[in-house]
DNA sequence: GTGTGTGCAAAAGGTTTGCAAGAAA
DNA sequence: TTTCTTGCAAACCTTTTGCACACAC
């Protein structure tokens, strides 16, 4: 979902109901320059630093997973503790800064390309997903 | 921890009291010709089956984050619904069917080296992961 | 009016913690 | 005897669910 767009517009487009909670969370996530990386815990927080009501968890929550069932959101697997979601949907690597728990965007280039020298019999390749974690020099490895 | 070895001697070396329950945890995951890969609940299963009596999951949490830490397992990020662990500790990469919920090893020279054109300011690499998830052929994407 | 979406509270699922009892050194 | 480990139950945290009410169409 591009950034600046009519988001009421774009959500009927792809069959999901232009609430005043999906509207305000769109604009949350995609007006924004930067690809924005987050868990559901940081976007709780900022929509109730920006917004003067409360959304409710459970509708963050639900959708949180609708746009990513609509393809507006990528969901990154670091650990088992919570989810991470990013706003940039194209296919990327990140790097994972264990010292803030933050994520970086890999760009294009940056990591080149992944030879897979094996098929598994009846398998699909659905995703390749490279994380690079990264610590501060001088600490002990966690 | 190489199979078939002498696991209260191992356990005794890397500072770790090697308790019944342990060295018992010990021949699950190491007397064993492939790589084992598990959840904390594969685990308890595994224990309750080979064994009589039982291991109190408090003490199987405990025993695999004494182990990680030692660096007898890894743990490995999939999804944030639970952990993941493998007792082939070397680097190398992962298969995970998303059918099949089962991970695979990739072997060496499977996946091309990973190249990285790029600097984290006063951060260095733990380490460099690859996912590579793969489903049925016939099978909607997830 | 009909079908969806929201919000609350409760529940669920995996993981951690506090503490008393037990085992290893 | 001292220190570490175990086991249980309770606590915790993230995520999901059930249901009544509200909103979009």
């Amino acid at each position: 979902m591009s950034k600046n767009c009519n988001f009421i517009e774009k959500l009927r487009e792809t069959g999901l109901r232009p609430t005043k909670q999906r509207v305000k969370i769109c604009e949350i996530l995609f007006n924004r320059e930067k690809t924005f990386h987050f868990t559901i815990n940081d976007l709780e927080k900022k929509i109730s630093e920006d917004l003067n009501e409360k959304i409710s968890l459970a509708t963050i929550y639900n959708t949180v997973h609708a746009f990513k069932k609509k393809g507006y959101l990528k969901e990154i697997s670091i650990n088992s503790d919570k989810s991470y979601f990013d706003t940039n949907t194209s296919s990327h690597h990140h790097f994972y800064d264990e010292d803030t728990h933050k994520l970086i965007d890999c760009n294009e280039g940056e990591i080149g390309s992944i030879n897979v020298n094996r098929n598994i019999t009846g398998k699909k390749i659905k995703s390749i997903e490279v994380l690079i974690r990264v610590a501060s020099d001088n600490q002990n490895q966690k």
